[in-house]
RNA sequence: GAAUCUAUAGCUCAGUUGGUUAGAGCGCUUCAUUGACAUUGAAGAGGUCAGAGGUUCGAGUCCUCUUAGAUUCACCA
């Protein structure tokens, strides 16, 4: 044996385990009916984006990994199913960024071609992942590989999205979306970030119609929104304009007539107890204006900048723009009363950063009130446990004022909706697309269509916008029997509309029922982990789907586990330039040492510090193990030299203990029970400390060192502690203990011949004392 | 605005349902060690467990408040 352990080998030992077929379960002739008899244990991998290589927190996996090797050393029937994803905006977003290395940007491209480089783009990177979860030794099932973007998935999505229609779960509107205006899409409520800023409440003076001298202040922190007012808001209680109804005002700039609305909702103490009402723009106002019939005037196109809704001298402005230019003309005019600081929130674009612009905007929806409901009832009956258990309070807090969910997004990378319109009785439907000669034209169908014939829109098509009511079908034939210019939408589905389907899909879920014996064997899943991060854009989408199309919860237990932080406690990030490379750290110091790093002496749930330090003192106690090994054969071979006939075994003659053994052989039962039950709990960072705890001193510093002056009746004991400590290590630190097993193997007689598949151990029976 | 979490040795953190002298890693001090391992061993210094109050025979552990920090959720002008 070398001197010390030299994780280099850790690759050939996946191969060898790989190559067993030890991650590959044997389902069942008769599934469902082993399924009743022994129930398998079962995690499905969250895919790690297909866009980029493996980060530090991916090194987690490693916690799933220890509760596969456990309970495949336990005897049960184990399954972890890989795959990647494919992260629409995520990627998109990344994809663009290579686009503008070369000078191009996704207006350049209709949608298929985009698609398709992004497709290859994707590709390239898929392997990378794939290949540095093998180095940090994930028992995953790679024969059950998947992808999100994998046909029978993508039709799997698309059966669910039918259904949900026919039961009007899911339906298109004309509502106030979040929109960034750089990104080109719309976003979940999920996908916004508040951010706190510094701005000011800005007094303008509206005069009422038909009498002199008199306005109606308001206070707004949008001033460029002024131009799309319909309204003023005031509480009816408010004595100050009780006067004033009946009355209109006349919005400056604008000189158009807008009706004052009575209110509950308005707060008096705020501001002047006016608000301007900017239906197309803004959430509150959106509600006023269905509430009051008011009109809705939009003011922004989808590219930011200020349309022809506003007068002439204002359009082609971007927001920011347009407030200095509101607020200057509005001063010039004698109309602006004051200007106080004034800090609030903010939406932002968690994608690009940028303020987000609420607008109005046809999208599909999909209705969450009963949804959310039954997923609530699970989890409040524990049909999925949600651990550490804080997390549940805050996954019910979330699902309790739930809203409706947008699902389109205006991008390219995802499924495409399976929707169809027909043009030929739709003048309305608003159409971007690429000429023959490379020119971007926009515009509507009653305009494009005498200038264009349909077949260059078709194929340079980029986005289209169908007015909400638009009729639409499920199905090309369906649409083909209205009509005869067809388009699909061009929307896709969020990203988590499809991984919120992922457990039952990438097991064979059939929406006709054939389902495959996977999805009869390893369905519901036992253990779903993951980052509390994503607990509201995945956890619960899953659960929400799986009850939905399956009747039953994805899976039993939803385990948040940690997020890894650098050495300083600062959250890892590229452009922070503190992001590691888990795969480094394994060829400097091995995989093991990396898995024990991040789960030793870490509560359920908190954030890990990974620290050059704690990983160098887990490639020590690696080590340590690899020598202690290394002296038990050493001291094996010097009897075996004075005695040739030693017999060497790992069967304890009771009798034959001294004092020294017995503590040993207690202390060992006492860690076999402890991890398990630790295992049990989710208690990898005790577990992993008690084990590291026993065998440096309770092994080798104590028992060890005590055996250095006795016979050869210390065989079976050393052996015995030895290799039950590798069995209980092994879901933690894989290679090293494989390693060593593999070369104990040689040397005496083990029955098993990997530690992989070998059993979890019992406690050693020992004399009453 | 709502909720959650954290505050324990110089640093990074463990400490399950409350139970004897509060633990680990790294760092520090002294010593040992040339055949398991210097990626070692032994001994040691170092904490009024943020502060105040309460429950209890007993609290780092439960409750209340205060202070400091972090995070998540949220359509308020």
């Amino acid at each position: 044996m070398d001197k010390s352990y030299n994780p280099a080998k850790e690759p050939e030992i996946y191969q060898s385990w790989e190559k067993s077929g030890a991650f590959t379960p044997i389902v069942p002739p008769n599934p469902k009916k082993a399924r009743k008899e022994k129930e398998p244990f079962t995690i499905i991998l969250p895919p790690p984006n297909a866009n980029n290589p493996l980060h530090a927190g991916h090194a987690l996996y490693a916690v799933e990994d220890i509760m596969i090797r456990y309970h495949r050393m336990l005897g049960d029937p184990t399954l972890w199913l890989p795959g990647t994803d494919h992260a629409g905006i995520e990627t998109q977003f990344v994809y663009e960024k290579e686009l503008k290395k070369e000078g191009k940007s996704r207006f350049d491209y209709d949608r298929d071609t985009l698609f398709k480089k992004i497709f290859e783009f994707v590709n390239t990177n898929r392997d990378l992942a794939k290949n540095q979860m093998k180095r940090l030794g994930f028992s995953l099932d790679w024969t059950r590989e998947k992808f999100a973007m994998d046909e029978d998935h993508n039709q799997r999505i698309y059966a669910v999205f039918r259904k949900m229609v026919s039961e009007n779960l899911v339906y298109r509107d004309e509502k106030i979306v979040n929109y960034c205006t750089f990104c080109g899409t719309s976003f979940s409520n999920l996908e916004v970030l508040h951010k706190s800023v510094d701005s000011h409440l800005w007094y303008f003076k509206y005069p009422v119609v038909g009498e002199k001298d008199r306005y109606v202040t308001v206070a707004t922190t949008r001033p460029e929104t002024m131009l799309g007012d319909t309204a003023v808001a005031v509480n009816p209680k408010d004595k100050r304009y009780s006067d004033l109804k009946n009355k209109k005002l006349l919005l400056p700039l604008v000189n158009r007539e807008i009706p004052i609305i009575f209110d509950s909702s308005i707060d008096i103490k705020f501001g002047t107890g006016a608000v301007k009402v900017t239906p197309s723009h803004s959430p509150e106002d959106y509600d006023l204006g269905k509430k009051f019939n008011l009109k809705f005037i939009r003011i922004f196109d989808y590219d930011g900048k200020a349309n022809d809704n506003v007068p002439k001298k204002y359009q082609g402005l971007f927001p920011n723009q347009l407030r200095q230019a509101v607020i200057d003309d509005l001063t010039t005019i004698g109309l602006m009363e004051k200007i106080k600081d004034y800090s609030h929130e903010v939406g932002h674009c968690y994608r690009c950063g940028r303020p987000i612009e609420p607008i109005t905007s046809p999208q599909w929806f999909v209705k969450m009130k009963d949804l959310a409901a039954s997923a609530t009832k699970a989890v409040k009956d524990e049909k999925v446990t949600i651990f550490p258990k804080r997390f549940k309070k805050s996954f019910l807090l979330w699902m309790n004022d739930i809203r409706d969910w947008n699902i389109s997004r205006q991008i390219v990378w995802g499924q495409r909706i399976p929707a169809w319109y027909v043009l030929d009785n739709n003048p309305e439907v608003l159409i971007n697309f690429v000429t023959k000669d490379g020119s971007n034209v926009s515009g509507y169908w009653r305009d494009l269509q005498s200038q264009y014939d349909f077949s260059q829109i078709e194929s340079g098509l980029q986005t289209l916008n169908a007015p909400a009511d638009s009729p639409y079908y499920l199905s090309k034939e369906e649409a083909k029997k209205q009509g005869k210019l067809i388009l699909q939408e061009t929307d896709t589905f969020d990203t988590w509309f499809s991984s919120g389907q992922w457990p039952y899909s990438t097991l064979g879920w059939d929406p006709n029922g054939n389902h495959s014996p996977d999805f009869d064997y390893f369905y519901p899943t036992t253990v779903l982990d993951t980052m509390w991060d994503i607990l509201f854009f995945w956890v619960a989408r899953m659960i929400i789907f799986g009850l939905y199309v399956t009747g039953e919860v994805p899976f039993k237990v939803a385990h948040m586990h940690s997020r890894v932080l650098d050495a300083k406690g600062q959250k890892m990030s590229k452009s922070k330039g503190n992001a590691v490379n888990p795969v480094d750290i394994a060829q400097n110091y091995g995989a093991d040492a990396l898995r024990m790093a991040l789960v030793i002496g870490v509560a359920p749930g908190s954030d890990i510090a990974l620290s050059d330090d704690k990983i160098r003192a887990q490639r020590n106690f690696v080590n340590k193990i690899w020598n202690a090994s290394r002296f038990v054969l050493m001291i094996i071979e010097r009897f075996k030299e004075k005695n040739p006939d030693l017999k060497i075994s790992s069967d304890i003659d009771i009798s034959a203990l001294n004092k020294d053994d017995k503590s040993i052989l207690d202390n060992l039962n006492k860690i076999i029970s402890s991890t398990s039950s630790n295992l049990n709990k989710y208690r990898f960072g005790q577990a992993s400390e008690d084990l590291y705890h026993f065998f440096w001193h309770d092994f080798c510093d104590v028992y060890i060192e005590k055996t250095k002056d006795r016979g050869e009746e210390v065989i079976p004991v050393l052996l015995t502690v030895l290799i039950t400590s590798l069995k209980l290590l092994h879901p933690f630190i894989p290679f090293v203990t494989e390693s060593v097993y593999q070369i104990l193997r040689g040397q005496t007689k083990l029955v098993e011949s990997q530690l992989i598949t070998s059993t979890w151990p019992k406690s050693v029976s020992l004399p009453q004392k």
